[in-house]
DNA sequence: CGTCTTTGACCTGCGC
DNA sequence: GCGCAGGTCAAAGACG
């Protein structure tokens, strides 16, 4: 996908390459060209016709090239102009052999004054950029600084209370021992997707080493330890089990929690409020209503269901699924039909996967790991503070959207539910002409299935952008290979909510762009039918 | 035969 | 303490 562009430019470069191999420098241009060529590549992807778009990129070549070698400015503008004749010459040549070269050189010197003139422009803002950028860095540096003394008052706390516990009982202590090892892993497992990948975070593993305060297992290990413990103990319910499994017993948190907290932390207030915020963590739900007559989404995982439930108030059973893509992971899901509407599935996601994933499922695990980013970065304030205003993802999504994403503090858990039905019934017509997101949603060949991808970029990128949360998101989607047009689409995608401050503007833009990438080829995700079909483990 | 689904039993927490 | 509801386990059966 991305050679052929690429080799059409570089066969040109290469041919003029051989005509003037003598001269070093051409090879410094070549460099360039090379580079040259694979972005605008990219650019021309998004508007193969657009001039303007070429020049700007020509520009930021040079933009480039400046940062490099100030002092080869001149040179540098020569390289353009070197791709220029190498694009547009070669025709002009077989054309217009006759040309003066006095018409060359006045054109050559225009854009060269031209270009000279973008480049101090650009030049400008690049170094208002780079203010920008020191500014932030000394923040995050600052941010920094304050966690770290934080967690070593936390640590000097547990240590101090660790010696208490030891003439309390043995038993009791381990557990609230594991209590206070228990929050931070839950804290990290909704990080970069539960930093057992190679993406880890490079911030979160100085911090992780300093949380868990010794040598800490990876989190595959301690997943692996979730799994050996839960074999060999079975229901014999070590306090490893309720730390490993943040699904199941959510009611255990919550009791852990305010009992430790009652119990240990009454003489510090702020460390109540972080286990508070840090269970909330642990069980934060991502939910995700689209309207579908198959049984699951298709989401990019692999699921074995284990277990079914009549859930009270809804004649559909609800469906327990568990990943299996790596022994271990962690993540879990319900389906469930809408008892009102039972066209309506909701897919309830909770913990990160802990394994490399496909595409598609990265774009799951975005979604749900940015949504989940979402909630908590809303819940580390306080408990009512779900939606607070300075929660930038939560005001990105919720001013244009209410209807479409909602966020539940009156759970047991923080749930975010990520409405991706339309409403035929017309219960909220703002919805569907203000919001932009919905008017994508309400067209003919949309699919929700689809949908998660879009979110999970968007919410991603957004945050990403904004940066609001100590929490590190996996770098997952921007290593989505480049060879499957789906990841075109996505990328495309994420560059429409990279480049639009309006959350559900850029959403709109990125499903459009998904739609249109995934039409003509992303069949499964017709009517939903792929789960099945497409996805041979997603049986049900 | 291995893997997956089904389904009843079991566990846990919460409310009364 | 009891019942309810949510969640999980594991034996049994189905399937390829």
């Amino acid at each position: 996908m991305f050679r052929f562009p690429v080799s059409l430019g570089g066969s040109r470069d290469e041919a003029r390459h051989d005509q003037i191999t003598p001269l070093d420098e051409h090879r410094v241009v070549v460099d360039e060209v090379d580079f040259f060529s694979e972005k605008r590549d990219r650019v021309s992807r998004e508007d193969i016709n657009d001039d303007e778009d070429e020049e700007a990129n020509k520009v930021h070549v040079k933009m480039e090239n400046s940062r490099i070698e100030e002092s080869d400015r001149s040179r540098d503008v020569n390289i353009g102009l070197n791709l220029l004749t190498a694009n547009t010459g070669s025709d002009e040549s077989t054309v217009d052999d006759g040309l003066s070269m006095d018409m060359e050189d006045k054109r050559a010197k225009i854009e060269n004054a031209q270009l000279q003139e973008e480049l101090k422009k650009m030049k400008i803002e690049n170094q208002r950029l780079r203010d920008m950028l020191s500014q932030a860095t000394n923040n995050f540096n600052s941010l920094q600084m304050q966690l770290v003394a934080v967690m070593r008052q936390q640590e000097q706390r547990n240590s101090s209370q660790e010696h208490f516990l030891a003439t309390e009982g043995k038993a009791e202590g381990r557990k609230r021992q594991e209590l206070h090892t228990m929050v931070p892993r839950q804290f990290m497992d909704l990080g970069p997707s539960s930093g057992a990948t190679e993406h880890e975070a490079e911030v979160s593993s100085e911090e992780r080493t300093m949380i868990h305060s010794g040598s800490p297992p990876s989190l595959l290990e301690s997943s692996n330890l979730r799994e050996n413990g839960k074999r060999l103990l079975g229901r014999e319910e070590s306090p490893e089990e309720s730390e490993s499994n943040a699904w199941g017993n959510p009611n255990k948190v919550p009791k852990h929690n305010s009992s430790s907290s009652n119990n240990n932390n009454n003489a510090n207030g702020n460390v109540i409020d972080q286990s508070a915020a840090e269970a909330t963590m642990r069980k934060a739900r991502v939910s995700v209503r689209a309207r579908s007559e198959a049984p699951m989404i298709s989401d990019g995982c692999q699921w074995r269901k284990y277990g079914q439930k009549m859930a009270k108030g809804n004649p559909c059973p609800r469906a327990y699924y568990r990943c299996t893509m790596a022994g271990a992971c962690p993540v879990r899901k319900q389906v469930q039909r809408c008892a009102e509407d039972r066209s309506i599935l909701i897919t309830t996601y909770e913990g990160n996967h802990n394994h490399p994933l496909p595409p598609a499922a990265m774009a799951m695990a975005s979604t749900t790991t940015a949504a989940a980013s979402m909630l908590l970065s809303g819940s580390m304030s306080s408990q009512d503070g779900l939606m607070n205003p300075t929660n930038l993802l939560a005001r990105a999504i919720l001013p244009c959207s209410s209807s479409m994403a909602t966020i539940s503090a009156s759970a047991p858990f923080p749930t975010i539910t990520l409405d991706l039905t339309n409403s035929p019934n017309g219960n909220n017509p703002n919805m569907t002409t203000n919001n932009p997101l919905m008017q994508f949603v309400q067209r003919p060949g949309f699919n929700p299935a689809v949908l998660p991808q879009v979110v999970g970029q968007a919410l991603y990128y957004n945050q990403q952008q904004s940066k609001f949360s100590g929490l590190q998101l996996p770098a997952q989607p921007l290593q989505i290979p480049a060879t499957s047009s789906v990841s075109e689409s996505v990328s495309a995608a994420s560059a429409a909510i990279a480049s639009d401050p309006n959350f559900a503007a850029a959403l709109a833009a990125a499903i459009t762009s998904i739609m249109n990438g995934s039409s003509h080829q992303n069949n499964n995700t017709n009517n939903n039918n792929n789960v099945a079909t497409s996805n041979g483990d997603n049986r049900q």
